[in-house]
DNA sequence: TTATAAATTAAACAAACGTTTGATTAATGG
DNA sequence: CCATTAATCAAACGTTTGTTTAATTTATAA
């Protein structure tokens, strides 16, 4: 089961195809599940050049994840601070993540199942992320607005509203059961932001 | 770091015992991560009694999220279904799962971050559950009422929702900045109400 | 070409993994 | 009290793990 055809890898260098590899391996089978003999087979290099190039295996992680959380934080930041109406800025932020998180889908399942350990090195690096988060949705959308939710609240809450339909998919995709189908990201992305802005229920 | 004092757990069963502590220790540091030898002498059994008890390391994961995903499954049987008002309806239900989910926050844990795997077994494990629980979604909340949202959606979208508080509460503890503190689980129920019902925007 | 650095390789390392075995002790029911 | 089952134990099974080493090839620059 190779992730990807060796024409489309062969002429990225070999950090690079680690790179692309470790994503793919560690969102479908996990960090932990995933042995450095498999990424290297994978991505067509030696077993010792993951060393030799990150590292380490969690050296090789946080690169990763340096790169998917810094667009996320781009994203909030582009979007959300501003003095135009919340409720604009609000909606483009969720329609440029929802869209970011369906490119990068495999760095988002990583970084929600594949960093909720224990490990104090792992827990410092995700709560550097978290705290310029928070930061941002409590300037942009907490103070600057007459919403009084804490941004501890909204912050992680408005994440897994967006992230809800990546996190699931795998499950989703093996059931049959209720009739319709999973509207396409465009729908999904408009369908987040009225339940966040007005709820479930009709005007 | 023992998961209990010896007092608290020295009157369960070894079998008891085990289960306790692997539900703390994997929601800690994950399934994968947490050998059966530390499991072991956290719970203060041999080695061997976990296969002896549980048939395989698999075996015991499988049991402690199959007790967690039958409660989830009866307080949605419960809430959700009748003929009552349907906003008063989910209130309850969010009411009731939140705090389930407060109380048995470290299986929520294992049962969202620790099944995300390419093994079928488990895959199919989950698509189980997954499917009684949209089902009951789609009969008590999309098929009767005005709302127009497919269950595949909702049904992860709420449950993300709820979850929202507990999957990323080991990150926000560590984070001193955003100025108010996280609120109890009573006003954390009610703001998810809110928002689902009604949205963040002032009525 | 030659010297220097970068990249790649096969091989080995100790440590940890889940699981099994066979013997031994404790508990249970006739 | 005896027979039978359940529970507990230490020890070992063969794999696999992440990492390191030292030698070799390839690329770069003087």
């Amino acid at each position: 089961m190779r992730v990807e055809t060796e024409k489309n890898q062969q002429d990225l260098s070999s950090r690079e195809r680690i790179l692309k590899t470790a994503v793919v391996l560690f969102a479908r089978q996990g960090f932990d599940r995933t042995g450095l003999r498999q990424l290297a087979s994978e991505a067509d290099v030696n077993l010792a050049m993951v060393n030799y190039f990150f590292g380490s295996k969690k050296k090789l992680l946080t690169e990763i994840l340096d790169i998917f959380f810094s667009e996320y934080l781009m994203i909030a930041r582009v979007e959300l601070t501003g003095d135009g109406d919340l409720t604009v800025r609000l909606e483009k932020f969720i329609h440029q993540v929802v869209y970011f998180f369906a490119e990068k889908k495999d760095c988002l399942l990583i970084a929600l199942t594949d960093l909720h350990h224990d490990d104090p090195e792992i827990l410092e690096y995700k709560a550097q992320w978290g705290e310029q988060m928070i930061q941002i949705m409590e300037e942009a959308v907490c103070d600057s607005s007459g919403i009084n939710i804490a941004p501890k609240l909204i912050t992680p809450l408005l994440t897994s509203m967006m992230a809800s339909r990546f996190l699931f998919l795998p499950v989703v995709e093996r059931i049959e059961a209720g009739g319709t189908e999973l509207p396409d990201i465009e729908a999904y992305s408009k369908i987040i932001t009225t339940i966040f802005l007005q709820g479930i229920t009709e005007k």
